[in-house]
DNA sequence: TGGTTTTATTGACCCTGGTCAATGGCTGTC
DNA sequence: GACAGCCATTGACCAGGGTCAATAAAACCA
């Protein structure tokens, strides 16, 4: 038993475990990745998990709260490349670098578990399911990414803010949260940034999602309740990659 | 030694090896990867080598030519998600699932080394460091995604287009190519595509760009003279994770 | 609690790049 | 070598969404 454990913190216990890295592995094994994984204080919001040039030692997966990675451009300003929660795992995208190639930062406070690469890279050779669990984590990811380059090069404004709010829908509905009514725990200024457009016009797409009663106003700009979802997805022009993610439909087919 | 294998089609006399799977292999364990790699005929200019919902069930290193990855969207058309050149991986974006997530299309005639996952998963389970370079090869690619969403959400077109070619320019450098002096093997329709342009944007930008001194005009739509590289990487407005990846800083550092 | 800062909304205006249309240049084929 | 089909270029026009500016509403904090 590993001395960082605390109270419901091993994979064992743990609910997100089918989400995130010990899935399919037995308890036998999960004992053992427990081993390998430290867990220790939340990080408040504002604070950093990891900063872009940090020496790359560990990846990280999110027990509780939301982390956003970002690059700095040129110019310093950030881009968002992703809002991770519970389940997810940060840090892959550094792998074969010897530096953070991004910056994390939490959005609210957060708990993660911290996977030291070298003991994850043993025990990934010892057993391979683990091993192939990454490679799926990373083939997901690869997958997302690109789908967010078709939003970002083929969407409209109203077709990508329909596209997130739908995306979260689906990850709390997978978490065990509604998939109707959710608090949004990025600014409207990282929405924007994330999804490649002007805070102004992320306010007015909601602005009018909300006129024409497809999201219903909640009083608070972060709290989202969809009241029409079925018309939400048809303002999506969801792809056929984004609907097999949003589990609308089984498997993809031949064209 | 593999039946399949012919003159100069083995890692362990492939050139191409220093920046393809075998990287960091003995020559004992290039052998092994060699027995599970099958070589098969060329692959025609506007062939499939694979189908967006085929079964998964190998990934394919290129060893000459160019091949396209592009997912349908809903309406039918595609969104290109790159272009592969030799020694790259294709099919990494498909890993946990059954079936190909995009399809992958020759742009002019193609050879291929075929590696089928099974054996690919038995033998990175024997060979540590051939698990640890797909991961490698993985992160990459998600860090290259990343850097298109970037450019997808933050540049202007020109910006765009001095991207792809300074991209370009580098891959071909380290194949072994002229960096000043190549050939494009994609239409500007395919570029648009990619980039998020229409095609009659791309069409402007390369005049602007003959116009300047900063291409020179060749005669030929399709081949590329670099005259005046800074001013091309000046216009790029480079983030630092692209001057990485073009060899132009060392590391990143901490902000 | 009041004052300061950050975040969100809304309006007015403008610009980059998309769309439509016409033309010219290649490539391939019978 | 003439025709078909695709690819590339260029011009004219237009619109989606960016920018700037003003205000309102929350969040923060001493």
């Amino acid at each position: 038993m590993n001395q960082h454990m605390r109270h419901n913190t091993a994979c064992k216990t743990c609910s997100l475990s089918p989400l995130c890295l010990p899935v399919s592995l037995s308890f036998s094994e999960m004992d053992r990745l427990d081993d390998i994984i430290e867990r220790g204080r939340p990080i408040e919001k504002g604070q950093y998990l990891f900063r872009q040039g940090d020496p790359m030692e560990s990846v990280f997966a999110i027990r509780t709260g939301t982390i956003k990675s970002f690059a700095l451009t040129r110019a310093g300003e950030e881009q968002i490349t992703g809002f991770h929660l519970p389940s997810e795992i940060l840090g892959l995208s550094s792998f074969g670098t010897q530096h953070h190639q991004v910056s994390a930062r939490a959005l609210e406070t957060t708990n993660v578990c911290e996977i030291p690469l070298e003991h994850l890279e043993r025990l990934s050779s010892q057993l391979p399911e683990l091993g192939r669990q990454v490679m799926r984590v990373m083939g997901r990811e690869i997958r997302e990414d690109q789908q967010m380059m078709l939003l970002l090069s083929k969407k409209s404004a109203e077709e990508r803010l329909a596209s997130f709010l739908l995306s979260l829908a689906q990850r709390f509905k997978r978490r065990g949260y509604s998939e109707h009514n959710f608090r949004l725990t990025m600014s409207r200024s990282d929405m924007a940034n994330y999804l490649g457009l002007a805070v102004e016009t992320v306010s007015r797409v909601f602005t009018r999602l909300q006129k024409s009663g497809i999201i219903a106003d909640t009083g608070s700009a972060r709290e989202v309740h969809i009241a029409d979802q079925k018309r939400l997805c048809d303002m999506a022009s969801l792809s056929e990659g984004e609907r097999v993610e949003l589990g609308l439909i089984e498997t993809t087919t031949t064209h």
